[in-house]
DNA sequence: TTTTAGCACTCTGTCTCCCGGAGTGCTAAT
DNA sequence: ATTAGCACTCCGGGAGACAGAGTGCTAAAA
């Protein structure tokens, strides 16, 4: 129902105002491009967009911003795909040499490189680490006095530990034994599968001070039940936000921060299963704090079948293009980083698809 | 060289700048409190505040607001011990109850834990977990495929892994030698005085394709020393410092803010060894940020030995005595906790000394 | 029928001016 | 040493003016 020559002022008008966070009328916009039409006709054409709710006037006499629906349009159907330059592709490929020798940071470190690669704020999710892996190993360290560590291990070398204190030590034999009726029983199941019939069978197996031990672990074991499935979530560089004119009113912004810094709230963040880039534009967000602002994410691979999800939080004008690039760059490349860290794949397809990282999937409606 | 009332007209006014971020004036004042004299007394008292650089006026004709040093002067001298109330203490003990299940983000959630409870910017520092902690044992656990995890035991009961692969997995009994080895030799050292003797003679242990577990076990070892002493700092809670007029502009909040998330750096925080608390009022701090803003911190135990430190970062306009108060309040019930958990002493002391906590340390100048 | 030029109109943002209010410094009287 | 009084200063907010950018509409041109 959009003409050509509409969606290409279209498209005009929602780069301009990206980049210049102004209303963007007609004149200046004949004066910018050349669509070799007068500025009367682009305000023709204006009219028709605005009449379809792709755009909206501030108020009369003002230039013409883009509606959600407007963006919408131009993420889905308009916008190029973006080429990352050589300096984008060298800065994005040095971010990815980031430490990850702590796997339980990741999230947060993710969130932080992320954040200071786009300028926006970021988002990071992963699962929780307990979250359906098999137990491969229980063991149980005496340290000093009545401290004990509880140690367990999961499939993909995930550790859980847990200090805990017993009122007294058992003997090197009790503990040994203990040990080796708990691994027999529980070695292959996951941590949601352990029964009270499990735990029971085993309370009786725990003689010789060793019971202690038992309830603690029993605590610990249910503790790792629950997490399951659960994701973690970190958020990081809410503070570039504020360069933006749309957060210099502080209160917009502290609402913002305070939505993206309740860890417990992950309800907002889609987590897409095949699709690039899922972008998701003011309105369409279900979080309040979030309708006027825009979230674009993408998923990765963590290695071991398990799906983490990288995003990017902004005002609506965003420059999604560009951002989609480097998202699914980011992300592609982290793959392949966590990939080889447990796969040992060989990686060097990383070159050959560098120009289509742009495009992002519609999300669906 | 203040008169007894000249001192009591400067707490009036930091108080009263403190609770309305307004330069306060004389008349106001006079109004306000009841000095029994009028307000041209206190204005040429006030002229003698300036004098004395206690005080400074924006411009002339407008009220006056604390220097620096009236802030300091007030914090030292002045201002009354808070007596927590009922409610406070409950929020606080309340607080605490927070889950410490995971040693390794201990800063984090008492960031945010602090930041919630005082409405500021919170900071968190405890020293990295492997510093100055003996190893208690070894470990390497096989998992699917060429993953290994490899586990360090430290004392008070601090875990460390990290997920190796291994070109070819040994066998279970060329294992088992090879961490008797590397148990016999390197339990009871600090990570950081493992030597290169130590590392040549396990080498030369490490047959039966354990060499490769070797390598990066020393590695991981190598890490874990050089990560002694060092603290870990997280901050929290920025966001709520754009509720202060003095961060409404949200270039003085990007600059304080990105300052913050500057994790490297660590020299700004001041670690007290005895003082209640230590505040920094603005110029004091060393570092350009902070310099407009003021920072409070105190220590806690941690348990073992190690100490942590809990701050707070906000406008020098602070209600100093409320937070000195509740941040000390609040260190001290984590210390009780902490030490708790790993000495179990009998803890019901805490009742006695609530009102004392108010009065800051002054910081050596 | 589509496009364009022209024109009158509207709205914003900025600038200036103005004024009330709060506060000061100084002086003279208590 | 204190106070009352007074003239002066400065900020902040509101009213008015104005330039600039943009619009909608109409009538002419293609």
């Amino acid at each position: 129902m959009l003409t050509l020559r509409q969606r290409s002022i279209l498209k005009a008008i929602v780069e301009t105002y990206i980049a210049t966070a102004e209303p963007v009328g007609s004149k200046a916009l004949s004066g910018k491009y050349n669509f070799g039409v007068s500025s009367a006709t682009l305000r023709n054409e204006m009219a028709e967009l605005i009449a379809q709710g792709y755009l909206e006037q501030p108020h009369t006499s003002a230039g013409r911003v883009p509606t959600h629906q407007g963006y919408r349009l131009y993420v889905n159907e308009l916008m190029n795909g973006y080429s990352l330059t050589p300096d984008d592709s060298a800065e994005l490929k040095n971010a990815l040499r980031l430490k990850i020798a702590r796997y339980d940071k990741l999230t947060e470190e993710l969130g932080q490189v992320l954040s200071r690669l786009t300028n926006y704020a970021a988002v990071a999710a992963a699962p929780k680490l307990s979250s359906g892996r098999t137990i491969r190993r229980i063991d149980v360290i005496p340290c000093d006095g009545q401290i004990c560590v509880l140690l367990v291990v999961l499939g993909n070398g995930v550790v859980r530990d847990r200090m805990i204190t017993v009122a007294e030590k058992p003997s090197t034999a009790a503990l040994y034994d203990f040990l080796a009726t708990v691994n027999g029983m529980l070695v292959g199941l996951e941590p949601s599968a352990v029964t009270v019939g499990h735990l029971k069978a085993l309370n009786e197996a725990a003689r010789y001070g060793c019971g202690d031990i038992m309830a603690q672990l029993t605590d610990f074991l249910t503790e790792l039940a629950e997490a399951s499935g659960e994701m973690e979530i970190a958020t990081a560089g809410e503070g570039n936000l504020l360069s933006y004119p749309e957060y210099r009113d502080p209160d917009k912004a502290k609402e913002l921060f305070g939505f993206l810094n309740d860890a417990d709230n992950v309800e907002w963040l889609p987590m897409p299963g095949d699709a690039p880039v899922v972008v998701r534009i003011g309105a369409e967000n279900p979080a309040g704090p979030l309708q006027n602002a825009s979230l674009m994410v993408t998923g990765c691979s963590l290695g071991g079948g398990y799906r983490g999800y990288l995003g990017i939080v902004g005002p609506t004008r965003m420059d999604y293009s560009r951002l989609a690039a480097r998202l699914s760059f980011f992300a592609r490349g982290l793959s392949a980083v966590l990939g080889e860290a447990v796969n040992a794949p060989a990686e060097e397809d990383k070159e050959k698809g560098d120009e289509e990282h742009g495009r992002a999937r519609e999300e669906t409606t």
